[in-house]
This record gives structure tokens, sequence and C-alpha cells, in this order.
DNA sequence: GAAAAATATCATTTGAATTGATATAAGAAT
DNA sequence: ATTCTTATATCAATTCAAATGATATTTTTC
């Protein structure tokens, strides 16, 4: 047999008050009950841990080692309830969260600050790839949400509009469209794209919406990653659409310009969730975050 | 009723196989004694520490964080068991020990030997591995104690002085040094050397002597351990600069020869050890069968 | 769509923890 | 010294939690 917490608690309040009977009291146990709590700790350790000095029981020096080991313990224990008690109301918890590339790159990151200073026991991790995978991983349980752009469809999987995402057309601030600011189908044929490579979704949407007026049009730059095509379309190379949230800053400092179109370049950012009976205080919490800054 | 050592273990053994049935396995019980006591808990805490998905089981945001906790908790759980089963006198027990790569090889298997013929219930283990190393585990508790060549630095790691170290020159029996037995600087500094790699710590203690003495000096062949230099000395290949630990056999065989040199090549071997409340008694005996070999 | 494999749940059994009663022993009071 | 009080230890009986075996339910696999 092993070792119980509940003769560890009956030991250390014996020890500290130095007798069973008043530790009996206070444990709401019968004497005897504690004294046999006692003789069947000490029976497993082999040697006792108190000296019997008539009616006194005082702890040898084998207790004396044993006794702050087991407070240790026990305050874990504490420790270990108090956290079950706890994150019953307050969201407390490592979240496991998947975003896909704009999102995870531009959205989460302020998001998840603002979240973790306001609730300091939450831990948010965040795992940034590609919506494939953030389904799988959703539908695994390995992620605790998912959030991509666009929807996706696996069964069983809770998918739900989160909120919207503008693309936008930029180009750099000398670049010709700059002087009215707008353009229309024929500039957009003509146009020098930058974009990233096939199948990224944010190359998707505007694809989809050029089809949809007809319009072809050509590639003269692939880049793998969002900041590569700012930084070459910052430097003057023809022009770029990408999703506000990624250029918001650019706008702001001038170093990109935002240029109007015909095309409906929105799309919607959704949330994955599994279908669950439970849903945790703390995934509870996130998601009405998230609905906050929708 | 409080939450119990045995759900604990139950828990932590079912999260980290993330299967009911394994765990189940490997704890000696029923698949239903598991699923019952896994539902205890999670009955205690009101609400679920797993995502049940299928047949799987994943850990949530709530059982994440959790779960470290457990751990920590049976850590200290097997600790105090250790510590009551351990006998009054006698060392019993297994013994992890570390040891950087000139004491574990040519010090602590003649040591250890020793040890274990007349403690006949203890048991060593001995890791032999690069100094960073021994200290880390020496500090996570895998090791119970670390020997290094050479002094670390660890907060809250207890180091001290073992015993004196001597690093010897020496050289195979036909070598023209061999006649005098004695070197100067000018033989030092022309002497082919062959040594360990760069970053080895008999080599850092030759190289901070030559230093000292403002010598310098070229490495011939460098070799990637103590007994392939040792055999290519032997066979006539220069000279080398070796533990005298590693080296005494030859000596006496009169396969190597000890050369005399005005370089200071002593060194300190220290003991790594946690500062901890409690040193069972097989520790005390080992550290005390340490003492008396310096 | 059937078979295999995993988890959940139920009634039943097992076994450990607790009780109540009693023995024993030490210190205090007479 | 002897009795009374107070404390711990031990025993048989009881209570209650934990484990089992059987079975239902669900999911994966072929």
């Amino acid at each position: 047999m092993a070792i119980s917490l509940r003769q560890l608690q009956i030991f250390a309040k014996v020890a500290d008050l130095e007798s069973v009977t008043r530790a009996s009291a206070e444990l709401q146990l019968t004497q005897s009950a504690v004294s046999m709590a006692l003789a069947e700790l000490e029976r497993y350790s082999d040697a006792p841990l108190f000296n019997r000095h008539g009616k006194r029981l005082h702890l040898n020096d084998r207790g004396r080692q044993f006794l702050p080991m087991v407070k240790q313990l026990l305050a874990q224990q504490l420790e270990i309830e108090m956290f079950l008690n706890q994150s019953l109301r307050e969201p407390i918890g490592i979240l496991q969260v998947g975003a896909s590339t704009t999102i995870g790159n531009y959205l989460m990151p302020g998001l998840i600050a603002r979240f973790c200073r306001r609730h300091s026991k939450a831990q948010i991790l965040l795992q940034v790839a590609n919506a494939w995978q953030i389904e799988q991983d959703v539908e695994s349980g390995k992620l605790d949400i998912g959030l991509i752009e666009g929807f996706l469809h696996t069964a069983g999987l809770h998918t739900r509009k989160w909120r919207d995402d503008e693309l936008i057309i930029v180009t750099g601030p000398q670049h010709p469209w700059v002087e009215t600011g707008v353009i229309g189908d024929d500039q957009l044929q003509h146009g020098e794209w930058v974009m990233r490579e096939k199948g990224s979704g944010t190359r998707e949407v505007f694809e989809r919406a050029m089809l949809k007026r007809q319009l072809a049009f050509a590639v003269t730059i692939e880049l793998g990653h969002t900041e590569a095509i700012k930084k070459a379309v910052e430097a003057g190379t023809g022009c770029a659409c990408l999703s506000r949230l990624a250029v918001q800053r650019e706008l702001d400092h001038g170093w990109l310009v935002e240029i109007d179109s015909p095309l409906d370049l929105s799309r919607d950012l959704s949330i994955l969730a599994k279908e669950s009976v439970h849903q945790s205080v703390l995934l509870r919490t996130f998601l009405e975050a998230l609905r906050e800054t929708a």
C-alpha cells in the first residue's frame, strides 16, 4: 500500500499539536482513527517518527526531517485544490490558439497582449500556420480554438464568422496611381502586381474578385512573405493587394498609399472551435474578447 | 471528499499517455477503475480537464496548466516515500551519479566497484557527460550528485572542492625527452603535441599553463578520445598532456613515460550537489567514500 | 456496414478508513 | 500509596470509497 494524503495531513497535524487527541478534534476524527493512521505511517516507514515519552509525543530526528517535506507536499495539494476551484470563476489556464498568417501576424499579437494584461493568470500560446493545419489541430483537440481567413468545412467543427477583413490595393507614395487615388478596370488589368504565391488566402480573394469582373492580370513578382511584398511596393515596385490589417501602420506613416478600386475585396475572418458540451471559463472569456474586437 | 494522490497519479498517467486504456495497463488497474477515478476528479473540480473527441483524450486549457502542478506534487510524493523507505543505517537504493570524462572513465569505475562491494544493497548508476550537462542534470534532480573537473557556477547548486588532479606530460618510451626526463620552455614550445579538441577541459588547463609562461605551441594531431591520444603517443607520435589518472597504468607498465616540466598543471576536481533539506543515507555514505579517496 | 477498439457507466465486491468500546499507562489529586 | 483524570494504543464492527466484471455507447477501421 502506498502513502496517502490523509495520512500525511494527520501526521502534520499531530506533529504540530504534539497531541493525538487535539489533532483528532481539529481533524474531526476520533482519537483512534488518528492513532491508527499514525501507526500505519510508522509501520510503512519501518521505524517510528515520534518519541513516545509518557503521554507526550515528540518528533524524533527522522520525524523532524520528514515534517518539512510533508508540509511542502500539503502546501502543493492546497495550491492544486485552489487552482481547480479558482479556474471555475476566473480565466486561468493555458489556451492553445491557432491562427492563419494574416491574423496571426497582424491581429493576434496585440489582442493577446491586451488579454493577458487583463487576465494575469491566463496564458495564451499562439500557433501560426496555414488554415488547413489549423483546422486539423482544432479537430484533433491540439488547439482549443482556431482563427482563419475565409471559411472551412470540416464536419463537426463549429465555424462561425468573427469579423470582416477588408483587402485594399496599395502602392508606394510615388506611384502614378496616387495622384487620383482611384483606379478602374483598365489599371487593374495592367498593374504590376506583387503577390504571394498561388494558394495564399489573400491572393485567392483578389483572383476571385478579378474573375468576377472578368479581368485578367499578370503577376510581376511573387514573394513568400507579406512583409517582403510591403517592402517591395514601398520601394516603388508596382502595386499589391493586402489586408488592411497588414498595412495599417504603413498607411498611417504614408509609406504606402491606399488606392480605391471597383473590386469587392472583403472577406470574412472565422472562428473555429469544437462542438463541445463544455467550454472552459478561459475559452469563453477569450471568445468574448474576440467578439469585442469585431 | 478531498482529492487523493491516487487520483492525481491516474490523471498524470492518462494525460501522459492520452489514453485511459494504456494508463490502466501501466497502473495495473482495470480500464473502468481509471475511467471512474478520472470522472471523480473532474466531478470534484466541477469541470472537465480533458477534451473528449471520440476515443481520443486531450488535455484542455485547465488540464494543461494542472498537469505540471500534479507532476510536481507526485515528485514530492516520491521523495517522501524514498525518505521513509530508506533504511536507517544501511545505504540502500539507487544513486544517480554524473561525472565528466576523465573522472568518469578513470576514477569512478574503481571507486564505484569498491563502494558496491562494501555496500551490497546500493546501486550506483554512472552517467558520463560533459561538465555542463552534468550540471544541468544535478540542477534538475536527474542526478543526485555530479563530479566534474574544474568549478562551475549554477546558483543554488552546492559546489565544493573534492581533490586535486595533476596533469602530466607523457611521451612514448623511445622519445628523445626520456633520456633526461625533464624539459624546459624550449622543448615545450617545439613539442609535437597530441591533444583533445579545443574546449576539452584537459586541453584548457594546458593552454592556460602555457599562456601563463607566455609560450606558444602547435598541435600536431587532434584526437577525440583520451585513449586514442595515449595509443598515438605510445606508438611514438610526439607528446601529450593528460591527467595522471588517465595514464597511471601505462606509466606503471612503462608504455608511457612521465616528463617533468616547469608548468603548473594542477586543477581541482569538484563535487556538485543540490542544496537540499535531506541527504539520504546512501548519498551521505557515498560522499564519505569520495572524501576517503581524496 | 460490420468488426474492432476505446470510453463510460452500472451493480457488485473488495478492502481500507473510521468508529465505538476497551485496555493500558502516565501524571495529578487525594 | 491509591484513586482519578487524561492520554495513547488496540480490537472488532461498521462504514464508505475504490476496484472489478459486465455491459452500453461511441468511434475508428476495413
